[in-house]
DNA sequence: ACCTGAACACCGTTCAAGT
DNA sequence: ACCTGAACACCGTTCAAGT
């Protein structure tokens, strides 16, 4: 049966989600469908156009925010389910980062996030400035995370300060940026 | 005469100022500087290591923080200070952020950074993840800005929303910081 | 001490030619 | 329509051997 573009980009979350996004090539991609390189172009303009795909499955399962609940509280869950979608992925949130920046509006969760920003009443000249603020928060973090668990693997002395510590890091920024909405 | 890792430091920030982070490798690098590829592993270990210095070089002229002005405003000239050492450097912000993840604490004026943090009022425990918060919004907002020049550049039709307006970003965001700040 | 030559094990992308 | 084979123009890194 022929190849799909369906199945190329499930492949390629499936290396993700395994080995990282240093292993996730075109070469290695094919290797793994059993086809040759020349092959994923059909289906799919390049790496980039790829990786924007990438992104939006690692998305896919978060909910759509809940129009009846305060716009606050809304905005912290889906902050939360943002950071929990990439939290698991290795180099997760590089990729939806770099999909943000190569395609910005193709990820239908940070489209919810400049609305659930506006709700909380950010004026809509700003929204957008601010729904920045969040995301560079959640996926900035995730990665300051990971590579603080890679250095303590590396280095058994960095135990300074402890996991759950580092964990806490994104609750204590989203708290200022909330703040920093209600006094501006 | 022999070369030097500060010869090899110095070329390499030259072709990312002129040619960005795709041109700025190994080969390229050696190229530059009429060796062969392997001649650079005498005077740097590897590529991560060559571009933290890089992104050393790229801070340095960021002034000391003045300890006799108010706090908050000092941490918003500091904001500032990085974000224009960064703004004309073509990706500069992301070798700066690959630094920072690789290693952190590497960085004077990101130091420098957390110390103002903690003089706006942040207990001790809670600065090292505000002081994040502003850096990944520093460098988000220089790559988010570029972004925007490169699909102007590309598509004619995304005149939307004008250049200046894409600037100011960058003020909104730090406002509400800074106003999340005072109220935590 | 410092560098070259040459190799190893890779990349992303294109494209004529095949089915 | 969909894929292969083969090429093009690259990568980062290592290391014996030279000076």
């Amino acid at each position: 049966m022929a190849l799909s573009r369906e199945q190329v980009v499930t492949t390629a979350v499936d290396i993700l989600r395994r080995y990282g996004l240093a292993d996730l090539t075109m070469r290695r991609l094919a290797r793994e469908l059993e086809v040759a390189p020349g092959a994923l172009y059909w289906h799919v303009a390049n790496k980039q156009e790829l990786l924007v795909e990438v992104a939006g499955r690692l998305l896919a399962a978060i909910p759509e925010p809940d129009p009846d609940r305060p716009a606050e509280e809304a905005l912290a869950a889906h902050a939360h389910a943002l950071r929990e979608a990439v939290r698991h992925v290795p180099d997760g949130a590089d990729v939806v980062a770099l999909a943000h920046a190569v395609d910005p509006g193709s990820l239908r969760p940070v489209e919810e996030l400049v609305r659930l920003v506006g709700r909380a009443g950010v004026p809509a000249r700003e929204r957008e400035a601010v729904a920045e603020v969040v995301l560079h928060h959640v996926l900035g973090s995730v990665t300051t995370e990971h590579n603080q668990r890679i250095a303590l693997d590396l280095d058994p002395d960095f135990r300074a300060r402890d996991a759950a510590a580092v964990a806490k890091t994104f609750e204590v920024g989203l708290e200022v940026v909330l703040a920093g909405l209600r006094r501006v």
